[in-house]
DNA sequence: CTTGAAATACTACTACG
DNA sequence: CGTAGTAGTATTTCAAG
């Protein structure tokens, strides 16, 4: 059940965020069935071991873990992480809020997005276009603590103006698995 | 669902009197700051060997590969996997829509759930309150594949009476880790 | 109930064909 | 890419706090 080891996570992140938009186009054309094989089931479950992942994809062991690290060391494979079950951690709750700023300046912008990133429980916080400058998905306890949040909090980021609160009622789907 | 006690202690649960709060809520409390550090490093990066966690929070190696594989089999730990680099994967564009439906009937909403759930690319489906029905987010590769997804696919889901689409302009903050 | 030390089985990893 | 060998790890057992 462990976790595959890596080597030089550093430098392979560093790498990735240095390459260019056509690097990356050409990373994802250059894999075969094989790797994505591999990245399917990682995506899935990356406690398998490598023997195990080996035997799923039909290669030697060797083999699989040079391809492993190859996907990792492209800045593909961005990281292996736990994901916690939000229910479990007492945080069952989820709200996705519209935000309007006063204005459209780059200092309002810098301003929001640099509080808005230390609001406890924010999952997701993205410009986007339409309606709202921001949209933003936070975890919370409950209705209560919610509430405790966005009066204390989210009314007091840096030159907002609206904020539209959008209660989710049922999560229907919620997956980090890409399509391959 | 499960429920498997966290850790073994009847007599903290009843000594707090949170008998009227959710089992989950419980599981959580009863995570000693060692939990909590394994959780957090985890979240981080799980692809770390047992012995290198179990030093980070100063416990021999079994002790430490015990209690994760309590926290997975209490549920907390919902799966540890492999984040895709969305960019480098061929799908950098991030696209949030709302969706309204023609009718609230739970056919309605059955049906729209069971189709959404096949949208390629579909990240996140939610049922919100407020002036949409659901909340949808969707990764794909630029605006020309996202329009086709519109026309082709998102138009024609069941039921939907309008679809507005607000485009990613740049992602602030995209995280699985939660904060304990 | 939890921990840590020792022993075993398995795995990651390296070198080479 | 695969085979064989080495080093290191996960995992079990067991004794003790």
């Amino acid at each position: 059940m462990n976790a595959i080891k890596v080597r030089g996570i550093q430098a392979a992140e560093a790498a990735a965020g240095a390459t260019t938009a056509s690097a990356e186009a050409d990373a994802l054309h250059a894999l075969d069935r094989i790797d994505r094989a591999i990245l399917r089931q990682l995506q899935t479950d990356a406690s398998i071991s490598n023997v195990a992942l080996a035997a799923k994809v039909k290669l030697s062991a060797p083999a699989c873990l040079r391809r492993v690290e190859r996907l990792k060391e492209s800045g593909l494979i961005r990281g292996v992480v736990a994901l916690i079950d939000p229910k479990a951690a007492g945080a069952g709750m989820l709200v996705i809020i519209g935000v309007v700023l006063d204005r459209s300046t780059p200092e309002s912008f810098a301003a929001f997005e640099k509080a808005a990133q230390k609001v406890a429980g924010c999952m997701e916080c993205h410009v986007v276009t339409g309606e709202f400058d921001y949209f933003m998905t936070i975890r919370t306890r409950d209705s209560d603590s919610f509430n405790r949040l966005h009066a204390e909090q989210l009314l007091y980021l840096p030159g907002v103006r609206q904020i539209r609160s959008f209660m989710v009622l049922k999560e229907i789907l919620s997956t980090t698995k890409f399509p391959l």
